[in-house]
DNA sequence: CATAATTTTCAATAAATTTTGAAAGTTTAG
DNA sequence: CTAAACTTTCAAAATTTATTGAAAATTATG
């Protein structure tokens, strides 16, 4: 197999995985592209290797910086931006954990407080209600820590507690 | 705050995460009132509480139970069939890691060993390219065996590793 | 400062996904 | 077997989401 046709496997794939993920389609190419090429790139050559345009460019980089896993780079002499993708897997990983936590997981502990106070009438209903979303929420609150644990973790030691080898 | 407030946010909530996650909404609150439901809802029950079509109702519901998580139930002296949903939440995520790691990751790695053949001709190119994807692919063994672990631990023991109380 | 290069914005458009609803299919009861 | 109850399918419509491209804004250069 050539470079550019491993190349176009890893893009197409790589993008399929974000869009089963909530992450559109460019942004998750982009990302793709910056990660296997040894330059920073410019946002025409971005455009360039993924055919878009270049508002969908401009729009998907800037979210992937906002994300905190792609990084603005200055080369002397060139007037344009250009952009690298944090190459470090373990490092991106913890990235994406620690915002999708913040953004996901935590609005949902928040709404979860808030139904917790819902008026107890002795109902079926309600007690079935409370007793499921007390458990979601004791479910969400050790994800949370376990998350937190990741971001905040070495690699080598997280894995290890679960890849060691069967003596 | 009374019940029919309380639900509405849970399945509002719900909803927008299942989006946020590649799950369609309809789906994500099908689950949703049937996690609160005490007892199994018909289909007419799912599309009057959510306002939504048969074929609508029917089609989610059918992948709710290819993702294993809804089951039939079948009531005496009833015709229509009854829908509940595995109510424990931590069956519920293994569950879903399960699937998910089947129906995404396990394809990411194939494609991964695949363009492990790119021909090596020296290029900067072809070494970066290398280089990451060999690191994403350790990556992914690691994540695997980490959900495989997940998978078949006891909750106790698996959360336990991280939630310790501090001494 | 003027102007050229570059980036950003955003209304319009296109594409993808979800939803509907009615028809076809299936099952069950009598 | 027949008919009613119920479920499934799927083409068309609606909705949501992503993309384009050109104009506006910003930034750097001389």
């Amino acid at each position: 197999m050539k470079l550019p046709e491993a190349k176009e496997q890893f893009i197409q794939a790589w993008g399929a995985l974000g869009t089963s993920w909530g992450i559109n389609k460019a942004m998750a190419q982009i990302q793709a592209i910056l990660l296997i090429s040894p330059e920073p790139l410019s946002t025409e050559e971005i455009m360039e290797q993924l055919k878009i345009s270049r508002g969908n460019a401009n729009m998907n980089i800037r979210a992937l910086i906002d994300w905190g896993i792609v990084h603005k780079v200055y080369k002397t002499g060139e007037r344009k931006d250009f952009f690298t993708s944090e190459k470090d897997i373990w490092e991106l990983a913890r990235q994406v954990a620690g915002e999708r936590k913040r953004r996901e997981l935590d609005p949902v502990l928040k709404m979860l407080s808030q139904v917790a106070k819902v008026e107890d009438d002795q109902s079926k209903e309600v007690k079935e209600f409370k007793k499921i979303t007390k458990e979601i929420e004791k479910f969400g609150h050790k994800a949370a820590s376990t998350l937190d644990v990741f971001v905040k973790a070495d690699q080598h030691w997280f894995f290890g507690l679960f890849t060691r080898k069967k003596k």
